[in-house]
RNA sequence: GUGGGUAUAGCUUAGUUGGUUAAAGCGCCAGUUUGUGGCACUGGAGACCGUCGGUUCGAAUCCGACUAUCCACCCCA
């Protein structure tokens, strides 16, 4: 039974009530990236595991532990995606988008799957805003890409969310580095952890991240990649810092920030946060000018990063961020009686199709249940239709905030509900006169 | 994969040193109002007390294992 009711670790219902948090979200997600000349991409949920192989990396932890891997009834090894730029890559590949006027700026809001153990801000399944931009090259693309992040942080008014900015070169550069590195940290091989002894051999640049007081001691005083940097890539970070200057997004370089995929060249970016838990990063990104050509395609810079909409609605509720609320019911319809219930259904079709939210009775309750329920679901007005509405024409339309009714023919209520309601949040009925709207004829009493 | 916390109705929780029909608030349904919501009052439905096993005359309560969940490490969005 359990397997029934139970979700699966790790992922996460949004329920009726929630949806519209995230809906809104997504709209500022599409609204900013089009004012950034960014368009939709969508790519499959799954690709062949090469693809994430080849192009997330082999020596990663995402690719080494926590992919969702399977083989399919054919017998190919089918991976759900755990990032989405190595799918945009492959797609900008395959459809030749690197002929199209450079640079492609694409974005997308997607679900990406990695088999991890659950905590704060870390789910199995969880979703991306991704940008990606391919062919661009300059400093001005990096912190056009970074503004576009900010910018949307602004809007969403999110504050408390420190951009950290640090280039990690090119292959040429962090060679050298890493021999320096190398060098340095075999002078504490007996006091560094025993993961850190690992990484020692594997990539030195992780030490540099470990938690433990006594390594990341030790780290900071290691050498940094920013000393290592050629020319070009110094010539490169400083102007990208220009740009944000210029731009006045404020950040601070941490050369400690190393990120995890290994894709990433020069400038690399995290915008943190210290009020979502140990999982504080809520967007992280860079440049990636070798993985075009690393995936088959002619050598094309780029730059992109992503942004993760389940940390970020933990933050902005942390933070206690309002969210617009989602539309109310303009009209319900309590309807008693056969004739009264298949009148209401072709009301309510008649003024959905104009436009306006509409509910009527689909459970067969008596008026004083649905009267709850229209107070339940915060309807605005409610028109009771029974026999004697039927009868005689005449209805009365129930403000739900004040309580006025009024009395009006079935026929003026068809024709004007919508201009009524505008007038009646506008002035309400009670100081209704003949001004503008001719509704002056079928607004009888109130009460 | 490794640690630590937690597990009682849909939700939030109470349950005294083991002792009869496991309690409350919110929510849900209905009634008080033969055709009118919110407020109030009354009633109702809803719990194999996470699962399995053990100790005991007797376990929601003690013990063990498992599972789930939360948090942290690793790593990342």
């Amino acid at each position: 039974m359990a397997l029934l009711t139970n979700a699966i670790k790790g992922t996460q219902d949004t329920l009726p009530n929630e949806s519209y948090k995230i809906q809104y979200i997504e709209a500022a997600a599409r609204e900013t990236a089009g004012n950034f000349g960014f368009r939709e991409m969508r790519t499959p949920v799954f690709e062949h595991t090469e693809l994430f192989q080849r192009g997330v990396g082999e020596t990663t932890d995402v690719v080494q532990k926590e992919m969702y891997t399977f083989e399919d009834k054919g017998g190919r090894s089918i991976t759900l995606r755990p990032e989405g730029t190595a799918g945009a890559v492959r797609a900008f590949l395959e459809h030749g988008l690197f002929n199209e006027a450079l640079p492609q700026k694409i974005f997308y809001l997607t679900s990406c799957y990695r088999y991890e153990k659950p905590q704060a801000g870390r789910l199995r399944e969880f979703h991306q805003f991704g940008i990606e931009c391919f062919g661009a090259g300059a400093p001005s693309a990096d912190a056009e890409v970074i503004s576009l992040a900010h910018e949307f942080f602004n809007f969403l008014g999110i504050d408390n969310l420190s951009l950290e900015i640090n280039s990690i070169g090119c292959p040429e550069c962090r060679k050298n580095y890493h021999k320096a590195l190398k060098e340095y940290f075999e002078q504490y091989k007996g006091e560094l952890c025993e993961t850190c002894l690992d990484r020692l051999e594997r990539n030195p640049m992780r030490i540099l991240d470990c938690k433990s007081p006594v390594c990341s001691k030790i780290a900071k005083n290691a050498p940094t990649v920013i000393e290592f940097l050629c020319e070009d890539c110094h010539n490169h970070f400083e102007s990208v810092k220009k740009y944000l200057d210029a731009m006045e997004i404020s950040y601070t370089v941490n050369p400690q920030i190393v990120r995890g995929l290994d894709y990433y060249t020069r400038t690399v970016f995290e915008f943190v946060s210290n009020e979502i838990g140990a999982q504080g990063t809520v967007c992280g990104g860079g440049r990636y000018d070798g993985l075009i050509a690393e995936m088959g395609g002619q050598p094309l810079p780029a730059f992109g990063f992503g942004l993760g909409l389940e940390r970020l609605l933990l933050l902005m509720e942390a933070q206690g961020s309002v969210f617009p609320e989602p539309k109310k019911c303009d009209l319900y319809i309590a309807s008693m009686g056969e004739n009264a219930n298949i009148k209401a259904s072709a009301i309510a079709k008649d003024l959905r199709n104009e436009g306006l939210y509409v509910q009527f009775d689909t459970v067969g309750r008596g008026l004083k249940a649905q009267m709850k329920y229209a107070n339940k679901i915060g309807a605005l007005y409610t028109l009771v239709l029974g026999d004697n509405e039927i009868e005689t024409g005449n209805i009365k339309l129930k403000n739900m905030e004040t309580g006025n009714e009024t009395e009006m023919t079935l026929s003026d209520f068809t024709d004007n509900f919508q201009a009524l309601i505008i007038k009646d949040a506008m002035s309400g009925f009670d100081s209704l006169g003949i001004d503008g709207l001719d509704l002056g004829s079928i607004l009888g009493g109130t009460n």
